[in-house]
DNA sequence: CACTGGAAAATGCCGC
DNA sequence: GCGGCATTTTCCAGTG
């Protein structure tokens, strides 16, 4: 077999799995989508909720970004224990 | 139990919701980044890739209108008259 | 002059241009408005006439997106080898 | 001449002065586009300049819906004098 | 007059 | 880090 045909073998694939990829979600977006319906149905302010969303995703973000930091020091403290920071002395 | 609390109750479920449904498109979505990285592993231009498709989209977004567009027709068939105007005389 | 109230200057400038083009675009968005008032005040149905203008756009988009992907392919081509990838072996 | 085919050249003709009015509007978007460039250019920020931009078309929204309350106050004087109000005795 | 769907604006993201 | 692309969000007109 030809290598182009061994390509277009690959590229077929490729497409193939991306649009299959594209397609759940899409379908999970319009789940989103009806949740948002679903919650305006019971009066609330859909603009609103997906500030809420929204805030508590940044403060999800910040608390990992807390997390990294801590463990960062954690290592650099050698494994060992402490939580004082070493002044390199 | 309170109106205000039940709302309360209800909101909450709503954003867990949401937030599930919002790990779960990110989650494909760093899926479709993953078979790009490898198509672009195997010497595919990503740039190509993304245009074909983009274009494949385009063209089954078409195929959808256009029978929108026909049933639109139909029912303006069906309606009355409509949709070629009699010019009045 | 300072460099503030120079900038200050280029400020008003720029802002004063840009409410001007939205003035202007304002302005055909109203004119197009108008037209779609005349059609349907001849009988026409807008919104059949709203999708045959959408299906024209897209027609012309996708015209464009495949003239870019043959520049793309075309300019794999020339690049090295690109695009049709070996297969390593 | 057929009643469908004298609506067929109406029509015809409104989808053209259609297209060529959003053709005119999507120019006028592009030359927008540029001013924000050539503002990012010269060092500023665009995001703030569309929240000026933004903020200035709410103040004039609210100014022309003061100066429409306004006349209507004035409208309700009688088109006599004054702009204290009229407690009705 | 509220709701839906579609256009436009704005933001975020990815690759170079 | 920036320009372009995709997505998201907001806005608005049309409709029942």
């Amino acid at each position: 077999m030809t290598d182009t045909s061994v390509a277009a073998g690959q590229l077929r694939s490729l497409i193939e799995r991306i649009e299959r990829l594209e397609e759940e979600k899409k379908a999970i977006a319009d789940d989103i989508k009806d949740v948002y319906g679903e919650a305006k149905a019971n009066g609330f302010d859909t603009k609103v909720l997906r500030q809420v969303v929204r805030i508590r995703k940044q403060d999800q973000a910040e608390r990992q970004e807390q997390e990294a930091l801590l463990d960062l020091y954690l290592g650099a403290l050698g494994g060992a224990a402490a939580s004082a920071p070493d002044d390199g002395v």
